[in-house]
DNA sequence: TATCAATACGAACGATCGTTCTTAGACTAT
DNA sequence: ATAGTCTAAGAACGATCGTTCGTATTGATA
């Protein structure tokens, strides 16, 4: 189909506006504007406004899997693909794949106390992507490569996204990388103090 | 004067919506259907959006000083602060001071992109709340109650507010307590590690 | 080739935004 | 008591919002 090209040359556009105008900063007037379409096709396209938020939260999360999750998946489950997935989660915010910083980050700020199909979107997405941590944190406990217990497993899939999300924020409040450094530097001794080899965990050394 | 009182009043109306809407979802015709005054004298009180802005932002400031930081400043300086700070930070959250959660959360997230006045206010609030922390930190190493180095303040002073927003987040994406205690479970970790005396960390135990 | 659904656009809608002007009332200060 | 500043509200402004309608054009299907 025809469409199909617009709405994805539309929402590569819209996902970068939503990580910096937010999710309900994101209007379809200036969306038209700077995408080249016109604000009725967009509508037609996407049905209406909330359409156009589902859609871009869906297309800021196959970014986010293609980007941070996808690279970690060619890394043996367990340790390993936890160190990848926390390296290129890093890289991602880093790099500015989406000009605002994280995606989701800026997302679920904005949605957390809004009821309705959006928010669920969100929760879903940051459910998926929590678990996701989870499950790796837990697959490298089963592999005997962490030594924690499961409050210490819960602690540190709490942990590891906290560090990032702390080192987005304040890289995009600062226009510096140095809350990278120290995020990462964070996951490194939360690893080692749960029973990581050091050589596993070079992509997350100095 | 007249108008301070109706300024206060405003206010406290705004900065609960601020923490739900986000600071530029802040609009000055609902406040004034919710306050119970009309836009335009709204408008005049502050100026312009941008004024009520930054009233909002200094109004929130002062409100987060009262709750969270002058009750720690009962404790002594060093460990107990830096512990009473973290208690009464997670306490400020849970009970929703603000309806929205937490507001420095709010408003940095949806301001941390786009330049001008506000951001600069945001910014300098935040400056000056994670340097309070960080001087704690010092502080508690100066008194012989943390042994870290240059670096360790550094990323201890990091890592404790990052374990708070994580916190704030999840649970208002979720409605759960549990992420409190997650991240309380968390600080007292790093503090421990830290060489803390687990005497000193009651206001932090389970 | 003819048919028909999907796309794209322009125009216009009611609503809300931030702002300004004007007028009426309240308080302070000389 | 009088003058003058601050406060409050109503009305209206241009702009932008999301949405809808009508219409032309495209592209795949029968």
């Amino acid at each position: 189909m025809r469409g199909d090209a617009s709405r994805r040359s539309v929402l590569r556009r819209a996902t970068d506006l939503v990580s910096i105008e937010g999710l309900d900063g994101l209007s379809i007037g200036r969306l038209a504007a700077e995408s080249g379409h016109s604000k009725s096709s967009i509508a037609g396209l996407f049905q209406n406004k909330e359409g156009l938020q589902l859609a871009t939260v869906a297309a800021g999360r196959a970014i986010f899997m293609e980007v941070v999750v996808d690279p970690a998946r060619r890394h043996d489950r367990g340790l390993p693909r936890l160190v990848a997935l926390m390296r290129h989660l890093i890289d991602y915010s880093r790099d500015r794949v989406f000009a605002g910083g994280c995606f989701f980050a800026a997302v679920s700020a904005d949605y957390d106390s809004k009821p309705g199909p959006v928010r669920e979107a969100v929760r879903a997405a940051m459910h998926d992507w929590y678990g996701y941590v989870r499950a790796q944190v837990s697959a490298a406990v089963d592999a005997g490569e962490l030594e924690l217990d499961d409050d210490g497993i819960e602690l540190l899939a709490f942990s590891l996204p906290a560090l990032y999300e702390q080192a987005n924020a304040r890289s995009l409040l600062w226009g510096t990388d140095e809350p990278y450094l120290l995020a990462q530097r964070g996951m490194h001794d939360l690893l080692v103090r749960a029973g990581a080899d050091e050589s596993m965990l070079t992509m997350l050394a100095a």
